[in-house]
DNA sequence: AAGGATTGTTCAGTGATACTGAACTATTGT
DNA sequence: ACAATAGTTCAGTATCACTGAACAATCCTT
């Protein structure tokens, strides 16, 4: 049969830009003051698009939008190309003007306090010209992060699948401790508990969770936080156990390691595949490598 | 500092379109009639997409244009995105048109008439409304095929190094024969040779000589040819030894099996990771999969 | 239940863009 | 020197995306 070449579809970056501005943005007035235009443009542009691609993608819902089911899977290209394109912008930008460059690193709590804090301290030295843009949050957080070219490189906690588009290598073992107060007595660990822990969808609570249950241990959690600090003022407070990575906690007064080693996670470095090439983000990378902990 | 949106890069599919026609076809006359517009539209094109991009793309040389530095990287990302397009409305189609769906498939010579001869044509059974496109060629090719997005699954040698934006799990190891004509004699591998093999830039070839060296072999290469029966008739013909996949060669009349287990090739099935789910390639996977030889 | 604020759409007008066809320049081949 | 080839420029036209203003629907407040 002959191919006769179904012309292709024809979309703009624009378009894209505000399917996924309208995503991120809680209403699509806002959504238009994000990328720029008239809420009337927006509204148009989005009814070109689904003209377009033949596809509804929103719904009405009262007065609002709302997502209809193939919006999804269409979100999901226009995010990728849309951050292939700034990762373009980004590679052109650095080409063109001398300048020696920005990253935008993004690590979690641990990596930036303990882990590759000398290593960061060290590159600084060495590239007083690089400037580094340092986001420290959860690892999940800045793997999407990352997948939206919002940041270049990552240091956080293996994720239990690596999502397509990024690249991972694993750079050291954190391992984890069990806390318990010093009240508490120590026990087989079918009565260890309850717990402070890390928010549920942390990569770092999965962990722990698994490694608790396969010890006998049941998981009950009592309170939540992101931050390692705040889980052991928890403890202090005899509001449960912990498990938290010792590196860089800080002092253990009042607290009681129940057991060192129960289980570790492993810190990896992730970047997209598929980015234009950096030879300062790679000098970083190399660097942050380099750091790791004698075990 | 106020973030100021720096007003993102605007560009078409279309002017993306361009550029990956110009890359393909010998002069921009023919890209042009490829993508459908006028030669004056591929320049205009061409000059606009330079223009925002602020970067040229191209230099003059005599009456033809030669791609800049600069075109190396824009490319890249061209096709990235136009291949990402293109599974985007490939995706909409199957799920408008209540097509059962086509599928591209891409093989290897042995893989296509041996290894997964069966499934394959168990899966037609099965599946008799799936249009299935077989497309037999070399590893290389087929990859590169599967990035364009002109195939959807391809089952090839495993690569030295796995191409970004390609995901890639092993089905069954391939054992490789040294054969050699009914002629010589058997001796030590430093003895061995001279070798009719696949090309250079074969999978095979490269594992072929990695092999072949460190048993001591030399490995001087004095025919070459894509095609496992090629090879064999060169050997039959006197013309030097050979390695091979055993598996679906046909009879060994004439050619002496010097060594049955040289090394072995692993076969894998490959697809773009981002890809738009789609159900019936996941189904052919399976059945693919399935088809593990009795080693 | 009325008034007003919020959310998103439609419409007309305007400027930008992308296309075709034809004329044009530069290069290559014979 | 002549013709063929490769790509560009130019003028005219159709399409497209934007703004601003008027509009419709819904939600909130009292």
């Amino acid at each position: 049969m002959a191919p006769l070449r179904t012309r292709t579809l024809q979309l703009t970056t624009q378009q894209l830009e505000y399917l996924v501005a309208i995503d991120r943005a809680d209403t699509w007035a806002h959504a238009a003051a994000d990328v720029g235009v008239s809420p009337s443009a927006l509204s148009q542009g989005i009814a070109e698009l689904e003209r377009r691609l033949g596809v509804a993608l929103f719904e009405r819902d009262g007065r609002r939008r709302v997502p209809a089911p193939d919006h999804a899977e269409v979100l999901r290209y226009a995010e990728r190309t849309v951050a292939a394109t700034d990762d373009l912008a980004r590679w052109i930008e650095r080409r063109r003007g001398g300048t020696e460059g920005t990253i935008r690193l993004g690590l979690i709590d641990a990596a930036a306090t303990h882990h590759f804090r000398d290593a960061l301290r060290r590159f600084r030295d060495e590239h007083p010209d690089v400037d580094i843009h340092l986001t420290v949050g959860p690892s999940g957080g800045l793997l999407r992060s990352l997948q939206r070219s919002d940041l270049d490189l990552v240091g956080c906690v293996q994720p239990p699948e690596t999502p397509p588009g990024i690249d991972v290598t694993p750079v050291l073992e954190d391992p984890l401790a069990v806390l318990a107060p010093m009240s508490s007595t120590v026990t087989s660990p079918a009565q260890w508990g309850p717990w402070v822990t890390f928010p549920s969808g942390s990569h770092t609570r999965r962990l722990v969770a698994h490694a608790l249950r396969s010890t006998g241990a049941t998981f009950d959690v009592v309170a939540e936080s992101h931050q390692p600090e705040v889980l052991r003022e928890m403890v202090l407070l005899d509001l449960g156990w912990t498990v938290l990575p010792l590196a860089g906690l800080g002092p253990l007064d009042g607290l009681r390691v129940v057991e060192a080693g129960l289980t570790s996670r492993s810190i990896v470095l992730a970047r997209r595949t598929g980015a234009p090439p950096d030879p300062t983000r790679d000098a970083l990378e190399r660097t942050l490598r380099g750091s790791r902990e004698p075990e």
